[in-house]
DNA sequence: GTGAGTGCAAATGCTTTGCAGACGT
DNA sequence: ACGTCTGCAAAGCATTTGCACTCAC
């Protein structure tokens, strides 16, 4: 059980928010319900699907619009994992990155604490911050690993 | 455009072609001509544009599924590097990774065999081979860190 | 000669934008 | 009441595809 202030059932959004001075609408809630609900990684679509449910008349271009307002707001990230799904994702308290299987498009997600040591040293080295939840890495999953070694090109494939 | 016989200074990716049984059309040729004398990462279009002045009639399509093919063949890698731009290149002898500034743009090339203990990490933890070549990481460049320490926001910015 | 490769143009899919009306503060 | 936010539809942009023709082999 967790600390909360006045209000036991709003999430902490609700009032950074306020603090940001940005208006409460019931759309905006309602993305940051579905980003909070779903846990991970959402397209763009995928939150119109899951908001439809309980309002309806919502539009595709307002998704759009909100996503970016939260994303300067800091509450949400943007992370390009392929080609054709940019996806959003509530910015939690446990940062982690992503691996990004190029053949069956599974997606893991990698503790964050593992890229401290290269950030470090890209910092040194090169003075690049390297923003720690704007990260993806692409490769072969263990499964694809394992049931295509005897492949020696890439190909397209998806799993069951 | 006729047949091409063995030339002594051909490049090693025209061999490369023909070991895979790939036809060396003039449009293949031209293109991989761009990326090798570009050096580094070029959009569909930045191609198309180095492209036209000795080929004027490629279509854009035409880079597309030859870079398709490319990729395919081993010889090119495509980086998403940021959302409106995917960058193409030519596989060289020396691995490197992108350091993209998502303030002003800046794309910093960063030296390959800094990545390899993290990758051998996820690969005994995750079981999960990261792709050398297809990497990127987001943050802030050194010029904008120091031009912008007073911040608290992301803005839009574009250096001179 | 034959099948793969290409040019053209239209289609696609994701994202953004213009504008009039709606709504949170 | 004010200025912002939203819905709708249309535009934008990079990328893909269908089809007839061309060309490398």
């Amino acid at each position: 059980m967790t600390t909360r202030h006045f209000r036991p059932d709003s999430p902490g959004y609700i009032e950074q928010l306020r603090r940001l001075r940005l208006r409460l609408t019931p759309q905006r809630l309602v993305v940051l319900e579905a980003l909070a609900t779903h846990g991970g990684h959402m397209t763009a679509d995928e939150i119109l699907q899951w908001v439809a449910q309980r309002y309806p008349d919502i539009s595709l271009a307002t998704i759009y619009r909100i996503l970016d307002l939260l994303i300067s707001a800091g509450l949400v990230s943007r992370a390009d994992l392929g080609g054709n799904a940019t996806c959003f994702e509530l910015i939690g308290d446990s940062p982690h990155h992503h691996l990004v299987c190029t053949r069956c498009g599974t997606i893991i997600e990698l503790d964050g604490t593992l890229l401290a040591p290269l950030r470090e040293r890209i910092l040194c080295e090169y003075g690049f911050q390297v923003d720690p939840r704007h990260l993806a890495l692409f490769g072969i999953c263990r499964r694809c690993l394992t049931a295509g070694q005897t492949r020696t090109m890439p190909q397209e494939t998806t799993h069951p």
